[in-house]
RNA sequence: GGGGCUGUGGUCUAGCCUGGUAUGAUUUGAGGUUUGGGACUUCACGACCCCGGUUCAAAUCCGGGCAGCCCCA
């Protein structure tokens, strides 16, 4: 026996820090050469994966009714500062332009409700005109005062936003519903990237909210990051803006608002480190920007190899699968490194050999197994092959994500399970301003967050809080967080 | 936000302590031999993060800045 060779020397699960910014940089997915902190340049890799992500959830987006548009980058300060609580929360992080619009100062938005509800003002006059659901694939800008990560905590990052005016509350309640079922839809079950829904506690929400459910998902080192999130717009927010509509009995009214932020550059981190080896990428087939190489070895009778190869990149790319040639006068155990490396779910090898027996071998990237498959039956088996690929690497996901979340009866128990990188299940006093105390001291002395408590399941309660042993009214989720 | 480490051809790296001609590999370009799991070879191109200080002389020493990585908040 050999002894195992693998592109990296970093363990990704040893080390998981190290095995992010080498996979970044090997597998050409960004810059960081750029020169400016927290922003980083997207290579073309990336931005075919971010692109892949974006049209799929777009898809999913007009499945349930929104619209596309496109608004200005810039904000206006007087929109920006019209509701306190937002200003307030986002005020540290915006990146000011130096040229005014006559004494007035623009923003780089770090977020979009600004912007959209001044024209929503104009847009929503009745309640025909409602629901209301447009959404934008944008940047936004934020000047991290935290340490930055590449695509984990960057100043620019990309996402969509969606924001929705809907004439009820109860409307606008059944949206947030929908926007999780999408993260569910979407990020869970095509990306494979698993989370949990949480309800943000009071002392966590987003700045102008009512509410804020955020999906927590979990990096190989244990650690929480925040992907989608939803937010039920506060009435004072609204208000603010000065939306409002005349309802089916001439009443004037104020419509509620919800919004979505799924962000395609963080989702790609999750994707990379959840799937990724000690080889390299591991991507779903659904977002591989190659979904198959082709290697073909040509031999005395190259013609013939040729042809099939031909053949075989018509066939793929008539049924709308990303397939590439490998036709470069490397050796082909370079191309084998490196195409496993970038991630590409299948490599098909034609050669004389194949040839002979009308078979073509594939080669399959997360089990690293061949099989051979009749030229004739390729199409069919490459579509049948990607759907098990995608549902193994989401099942094995979901094995992780799993075993990452524990439950505890005491504070010793808590922080032992949060040093060993887990997510800890346990009852707490109160989600509301009563429980910010607790909170506090989850975060000095077990170095950790309250992530909240469970959107989309009722979990019953007994016994007292962890922390200060009063009654528990909720059951809460905590993790070491990036 | 705090601490630690680092910055040399496109990439990785030697040299830095003890100041004086910058090491090697890889990549790239041209050529040849190769080609079923990271080939070999010949030639060529190519670099000391920025600003200041000390000095006859700075990649090297000192100060500041910028950027990156790691650990912690």
């Amino acid at each position: 026996m050999s002894k195992k060779k693998t592109t990296f020397n970093i363990s990704k699960t040893n080390n998981f820090s190290e095995w992010y910014s080498e996979i970044l940089n090997k597998a050409e997915i960004v810059d960081l050469r750029y020169g400016v902190k927290g922003f980083v340049v997207i290579r073309p890799w990336g931005a075919r994966i971010i692109d892949k992500m974006y049209r799929i959830y777009e898809s999913a987006l007009r499945c349930t009714g929104h619209e596309a548009a496109i608004f200005p980058a810039v904000i206006p300060e007087k929109n920006f500062k019209r509701e306190s609580s937002h200003v307030e929360g986002f005020a540290p992080e915006v990146f000011w332009l130096d040229k005014k619009q006559g004494d007035e100062r623009l923003a780089l938005r770090p977020t979009s409700e600004t912007a959209f509800y001044e024209m929503y003002n104009l847009w929503i006059r009745s309640y025909r005109d409602l629901p209301l659901k447009i959404y934008q694939r944008a940047n936004v800008f934020r000047n991290e005062t935290k340490a930055t990560r590449p695509l984990i905590r960057s100043r620019e990052f990309h996402w969509i936003e969606s924001h929705d005016a809907f004439a009820t509350k109860k409307d606008a309640e059944a949206q947030v519903r929908d926007d999780i079922v999408m993260t569910e839809e979407v990020m869970h079950k095509i990306f494979g990237v698993p989370f949990l829904p949480m309800r943000r506690p009071q002392w966590d929400k987003f700045p102008g909210a009512e509410y804020t459910i955020g999906s927590d998902s979990i990096l190989p080192d244990g650690k929480v990051i925040q992907q989608p999130s939803t937010h039920l717009i506060s009435q004072h927010f609204v208000k603010a803006f000065d939306v409002k509509f005349v309802n089916e009995v001439e009443k004037e009214r104020t419509p509620w608002l919800t919004c979505y932020g799924p962000c395609m550059s963080r989702i790609l981190a999750s994707v990379i480190s959840v799937h990724g080896d000690d080889n390299g990428l591991v991507l779903p087939y659904t977002i591989a920007p190659v979904q198959v190489v082709v290697v073909p070895f040509y031999g005395e009778d190259s013609k013939k190899v040729k042809e099939m190869v031909e053949k075989i990149q018509k066939d793929l790319f008539g049924e709308h699968i990303d397939v590439r040639v490998d036709d470069s006068d490397k050796r082909s155990g370079e191309k084998f490194f490196y195409w496993e490396m970038k991630g590409v779910p299948f490599r098909v090898e034609v050669g004389e050999k194949e040839l002979a027996n009308g078979e073509v071998t594939v080669f399959i990237r997360d089990s690293r197994e061949r099989v051979s498959v009749k030229v004739g039956d390729l199409v069919e088996s490459i579509k049948n092959l990607g759907a098990e690929y995608d549902s193994r690497l989401l099942a094995r996901a979901d094995e992780f994500f799993e075993g990452k979340v524990v439950e505890c009866k005491d504070k010793v128990g808590v922080k032992k399970a949060l040093n060993s990188g887990k997510v800890v299940r346990f009852a707490f006093c109160s989600a509301d301003v009563e429980g910010a105390e607790c909170a506090g001291f989850v975060e000095k002395e077990l170095e950790a967050r309250v992530m909240g408590t469970r959107a989309d399941v009722g979990e019953k309660v007994v016994g007292k809080c962890v922390v200060c042993g009063k009654k528990a009214g909720v059951v809460v989720y905590v993790g070491k967080s990036y």
